[in-house]
DNA sequence: GTAATCACAG
DNA sequence: CTGTGATTAC
């Protein structure tokens, strides 16, 4: 089976781009961020009419996630308040977090926030997000082994995974966003891509200013992270550049995992 | 010789449609209204390259207007101030006047302001606008017997010329304008079009709201008007609808008159 | 209904 | 550079 993530920068502006890639790639589940659409806007019929079920959290303007699965899933849930009680319900005003069960496997799908600038609100926004998503992790592994997070991280955690040389002051390789992700990732998670190919250059975000993807300036900042009973079970994980080359496309790319 | 008048509501917008209307109708001049450009960011080259000299003034957002010709003009100008002086500078903010001669005969572009309402400040500028306009043309007729003005006047004259009654209380149809250009026309101005056309029902604009064009809601405010010579002279004058049939038109048509 | 600008976000 | 939304204008 496949699982994709894709960060669409508007469902709407996007969705042929979207329906002509599912034609093309029939994945099993699909993974969208930035949605930018409050539920009752979103062109469902449009994503029904190529057989998928679909669950989604959006808002006006800004964020939003959605999940496509060939099949029904269950236990979906919205959010952090679910699992961590009333406490988070502020975090959760912004929609960034949506998770469903597709079989044994539990999908995760985040848009985790950009964090602007590293010392700005908005960046500690951002830590203090990772931090509740810790949180929310610890609980939901306690439940499963059998997990597949997904979506657009905006961290790269590594130097091979960023087109040129950054400071502690880039944001998105800032060291205390690393820092949060690598704790998350040290409760039992790995990078499903980097299973497979070790190459630096292998993006799926570039800038739409200054040419970025004309140039290859990308950073890779959509990940699959996975426990290790879906290690075993993965068989690829790939990018799919292609999206991106279209005429007005979003300026992230799809990735795609495949699960045996 | 033919002379083409069309507000093309945006040229940026517009540019793929006014080129291609050009290639099956190459006009010797065609007179556009609310470019809605600053110069420097007019699309020359485009029109150039089908062999036209332009002549435009613009402003950011509104208004603005533009001469192309197969020829270059001569005594071009721009604006009411060159021949009324620095007392109408103020009225030549906006840019609404372009003007210039091609072989024997001037032609005078204008964007008539709309007035939004009758009795709101707009409307009172409106019709300050007109009554300077008649002063300017007090002094070109002065100068020349082969006028031809054409643009977007934002009033209809008669009855036969909109798609619907209107009252007293009517933008474009209040007596007050309609009185303003009626004096306009007494200085020696006919309207090319009635020449060859006595029928109701032949607009140039019909407004985007409420499927106005596709019920043929409409109002004739695209005019051509000529002095006696370019009377004698005027063979035909036709309302091209192919253009507002497009995908995204502009709300106006072009309309064309034939001089011999 | 369509287009332009601005402010905001990425 | 791209997208949304508020605003203004026609």
């Amino acid at each position: 089976m496949k699982i994709a993530t894709w960060n669409v920068n508007s469902i709407r502006t996007r969705l042929e781009q979207v329906t002509d890639w599912l034609q093309t790639n029939p994945v099993e589940v699909l993974c969208l961020q930035e949605t930018k659409v409050v539920d009752t806007d979103f062109p469902r019929s449009a994503i029904e009419a190529l057989g998928y079920h679909l669950y989604i959290s959006g808002q006006k303007s800004y964020n939003g996630v959605a999940l496509f699965s060939k099949i029904p899933l269950t236990d979906v849930s919205i959010g952090f308040t679910p699992i961590l009680g009333p406490e988070v319900t502020e975090l959760d005003e912004q929609k960034r977090v949506i998770t469903g069960v597709f079989g044994d496997i539990r999908i995760l799908n985040l848009y985790v926030p950009n964090g602007s600038s590293v010392g700005s609100d908005k960046y500690s926004y951002k830590l203090t997000w990772l931090k509740t998503l810790q949180d929310y992790l610890k609980i939901i592994l306690d439940k499963t082994d059998k997990l597949c997070i997904c979506g657009d991280f905006n961290i790269a955690l590594e130097a091979r995974d960023i087109h040129r040389k950054t400071t502690p002051n880039d944001i998105m390789a800032s060291p205390a966003e690393r820092a949060a992700l690598t704790e998350i990732l040290e409760l039992g998670l790995t990078d499903a891509f980097r299973l497979f190919n070790q190459e630096p250059g292998q993006f799926s975000w570039w800038d739409y200013r200054a040419g970025g993807f004309a140039r290859n300036r990308g950073w890779r900042i959509d990940h699959h992270y996975v426990t290790p009973k879906l290690k075993e079970r993965a068989i690829a994980c790939t990018i799919d550049t292609a999206p991106r080359k279209l005429l007005k496309p979003s300026d992230h790319t799809p990735v795609i995992l495949e699960l045996e």
